[in-house]
DNA sequence: AAAAATCTATACTGTATGGTATATATTGTT
DNA sequence: AACAATATATACCATACAGTATAGATTTTT
């Protein structure tokens, strides 16, 4: 079993986590974090060394919870095509799983970090890197079995794929309208049965 | 001819506007603008309310600058279709368009607002109705003069369009790779030829 | 249950924040 | 050129900021 520490410690994790990705880095004092807890300065600074670690942590906290998401879709029985229709039907609801975070992390610690910290934003950066390469993987299977063919390579149609995602969830966040979620990731399905024959 | 005064307040527009899009609202400080524009907080003060009002001026000054942008592409004569081509190279080149600017406003602005300003937040909201309704005029006039068909209504099909844009610029800029915008743009292209006949 | 180790609350740094009052400098007007 | 109007610089305010030192409370180990 875990230590009464360790438990605190994730506790200020999980707490912190949306309030960061919410207010982004330096839209998050202190007190947020200590109001949010209730616990005070002298628990997070005993736990963590200073507001940039906190802040790692929350969204290496979030970007887990994202990838373990993926990874589950990705992970039920079924051809490369089912699989992308699992994923496809998860970002659906993606507004929906995101909001005890406070939004996607990507995007917005993404683009709050752009000029005010180097490490979220490569932070960022590399989970990118990571859903990109999940997808590719799947597709790459697809193409092996012989179950379709892909006009570019794996990594970049699963490039493209993300970034269409990414562009509807970006829409859905800036409208704060799902439609936009809805409709573009539908029109996602139906681009993917003709694409991929 | 302007007065001194007057463009001084538009000197300090131009000057806090990357500031502003770069660093979000409450990551960019008065003496961030003191620095940048080499005046004192009373010329600042003499000329804005507060830092709000700056800010929402320079978003409105970026936000012109890209409507402009958009609106001398699609004024370009030729077919809806050509319009759309030019306005789809457009955004190809759209992070050098942006460079001065410290990257796409409606992003930036749009996802630093979000849960930190909201009057930023839905003047984000606005810009993006109204180059959805500017494509979609474009789009609509190519329907009525029997250039081509669209598979939904001509608005629907702009915000779809611009989702996919968006997604691009997100993704070129969360990873500091252009080619988000140059792959994912140029399959736009390919992808209406085959939708609007 | 006692001792050692660790964690948390409190009170406190120094600095930076947005904003203001006012004196001085610079304009625009006659 | 002199005056009125306006714009800017300086010095200042109260408050909020990230971070720290330390004493007291709570765990953990023995």
């Amino acid at each position: 079993m875990s230590t009464k520490a360790e438990r605190t410690t994730a506790y200020i994790i999980e707490t912190v986590a949306p309030v960061f990705n919410k207010h982004g880095y330096i839209g998050t004092s202190m007190s947020d974090l200590t109001e949010a807890t209730n616990l005070t300065k002298g628990a997070l600074y005993g736990n963590f060394e200073n507001k940039e670690a906190l802040a790692l942590s929350a969204f290496e906290y979030n970007r887990t919870l994202l990838l373990n998401a993926i990874d589950e879709q990705l992970a039920i029985e079924g051809t490369a095509m089912e699989k992308i229709g699992n994923l496809i039907a998860f970002y659906k609801k993606y507004d929906v799983f995101t909001l005890t975070m406070g939004g996607c992390p990507i995007l917005n610690v993404g683009i709050d970090a752009q000029h005010n910290n180097r490490l979220l934003a490569s932070a960022t950066k590399e989970t990118i890197k990571d859903i990109e390469g999940k997808i590719a993987l799947v597709l790459e299977n697809g193409v092996n079995k012989g179950e379709f063919k892909l006009p570019v390579t794996p990594l970049q149609f699963a490039k493209q794929l993300f970034t269409i995602i990414q562009g509807s969830i970006a829409m859905a966040t800036l409208t704060k309208d799902r439609k936009y979620l809805l409709n573009t990731v539908t029109y996602l399905e139906v681009l993917i049965r003709r694409e991929l024959k």
